[in-house]
DNA sequence: CGCATTTGACCTGCGC
DNA sequence: GCGCAGGTCAAATGCG
């Protein structure tokens, strides 16, 4: 039996065995630990003890014994039994196979761990995104549902003051609680713009243009402007709901009622401009002009001499909001959004909040320059009401920035050069640079107008935006220039 | 009939 | 100074 290992094969231990020297007995006792050896040894002890290779074996064992049993007895006896489990983590191990498996061993069990640490981080930062997220939906919810709480409170405040609404008389008392319940429905109502003038007619009534301005509902309805006017349709039980907000520009689209005392046509562009002014309270300078075609243009300019109402107001914040954090790129969850102070401190654009209204609202996105705040802010109404104000006249902001914004991509246009070679000093002074503003503003809107292929580039580049960051409108106090994409949906 | 829109004329600013 | 373009005015028109 002892034979039969050597006779299969051949193993150099058999080998070893066969041709052992003194020189090889030292060398195997005190640098390798044959246990194939021991074991066959003791195979021999049991069956067969006349072999005289066995001899050797017992050499060869006892000495190994005797060399293990100054050091540990048990372990000696362990490594008998158990090869890998006996040198597993021993120092003393001087067998080349094990040391190597002990190794791999140690390396794979630190690398799993290694990843199981790094499991554990990816976790604990995917919660906290998590969070974060959570957190910024609700801040927007909250945001939101302030926004038309304040809203109603003022609607409700001023309904009594309102030449406007006393004039739709008691039948219409219905109609308006109905309007207080749909606060948040203006920036659903902006279907796609066509004609912006030719559309005048459709809101035949005050009471009707101050449902269609009354607010912003964009999460609260459905998103389709065609079916959101239907089922306004439907309550208003008026054919002439078909048409939008942005189909009147006219009338009531941002909460003001406008009349239009001109219409131009706009060199190097096909759709004509059309001129409104403010007809909410006798004398009133605000003006605006709109450009309509694929993307309608507004701006505004002059300041109000009277309160505005609640769609105007909530318009103004919705759109101020929203162009911080599109120009800002992202809001950390840490922002209170009802602070605009604060979102827009962070923005980019310090003046973000004296310009801005990108307004993306739903399919419509909006780009809305507000010029009606004059530098000086004179109009205490105005500062005093609308937070917004407030932060225009902060210290700092830099008014001609969303031009040079702006004018980049007019500038890829390439049809506004006047645009393009807009240049404004570092800190203007807030009139130069409002006019300024203006101008490229102007600039803007005839090249966006002029083309319809940027107009629509511009709409998908901007609802991608708001899409990516499910954020709506905003506005400011300074300009006002609204675009928004009327041929796409 | 009253109000809002339309539209042509006029005014103004700017560039050449 | 002239021409052009933008902006405004106001009479005409349409609609409820």
């Amino acid at each position: 039996m002892f034979r039969f290992p050597v006779s299969l094969g051949g193993s150099r231990d058999e080998t070893r065995h066969d041709q052992i020297t003194p020189l090889d007995e030292c060398r195997v006792v005190v640098g390798e630990v044959d246990f194939f050896s021991d074991k066959r040894d003791r195979v021999s002890r049991e069956n067969i003890n006349d072999d005289e290779d066995d001899e050797a074996s017992k050499v060869h064992v006892k000495m190994e014994s005797s060399r293990v049993e100054d050091n540990d007895r048990s372990r000696d006896v362990n490594i008998g039994l158990n090869l890998l489990t006996a040198n597993t983590g021993s120092d003393e191990s001087t067998v080349d196979d094990g040391l190597s498996m002990d190794m791999e061993d140690k390396r794979a069990k630190f690398e799993n761990a290694q990843l199981q640490e790094e499991l554990k981080k990816m976790k604990i930062e995917n919660q906290r995104l998590r969070e974060m997220l959570s957190q910024a939906t609700n801040n927007f919810n909250s945001l939101q549902m302030q926004l038309v709480a304040v809203m109603r409170q003022q609607e409700q405040r001023n309904s009594s003051q309102d030449h406007l609404l006393a004039t739709e008389g008691n039948a219409e008392g219905g109609k308006r609680q109905e309007v207080q319940t749909m606060v948040p429905r203006q920036f659903m109502d902006l279907g796609p713009s066509s004609g912006a003038a030719e559309q005048d007619a459709e809101v035949s009534s005050e009471e009707r243009t101050m449902l269609r301005s009354g607010s912003p509902p964009l999460l609260l309805e459905n998103s389709n402007p065609r079916e959101s006017g239907k089922r306004l349709l439907a309550r208003e039980e008026s054919p002439e709901s078909e048409s939008n907000a942005w189909g009147n520009p006219n009338k009531i689209t941002d909460g003001c009622q406008w009349r239009k005392y001109g219409q131009k046509m706009a060199k190097g562009n096909p759709c004509p401009r059309a001129y409104y002014r403010c007809t909410m309270a006798g004398g009133c300078p605000v003006r605006k002009q709109v450009q309509d075609r694929s993307i309608l243009i507004t701006t505004y300019e002059g300041n109000h001499n009277h309160p505005l109402p609640p769609a105007a107001m909530a318009m103004a914040s919705t759109t101020t909001a929203a162009a911080s954090m599109l120009l800002s790129g992202s809001v950390s969850s840490q922002d209170n959004l009802m602070n605009p102070t604060n979102l827009l401190a962070r923005a980019i654009l310090p003046c973000s909040s004296s310009m801005a209204t990108i307004s993306a609202s739903a399919p419509f996105p909006t780009i809305t320059l507000d010029l009606t705040n004059s530098p000086n802010g004179n109009n205490p109404n105005m500062t005093t009401n609308n937070p917004l104000m407030q932060f225009a006249q902060r210290p700092g902001f830099n008014p001609g920035v969303l031009p040079q914004v702006v004018g980049q991509g007019l500038y890829y246009n390439q049809q506004q050069s006047k645009f393009s070679g807009l240049q404004l000093p570092a800190q203007p002074l807030q009139m130069a640079a409002t006019s300024l503003m203006a101008e490229s503003v102007s600039a803007a809107s005839a090249a966006i107008g002029s083309d319809p292929n940027f107009a629509a580039a511009l709409a998908a580049a901007i609802t991608s935006i708001i899409n990516g960051s499910s954020h709506q409108n905003n506005n400011s106090n300074n300009t006002n220039l609204a675009t928004s994409n009327g041929d796409n949906i």
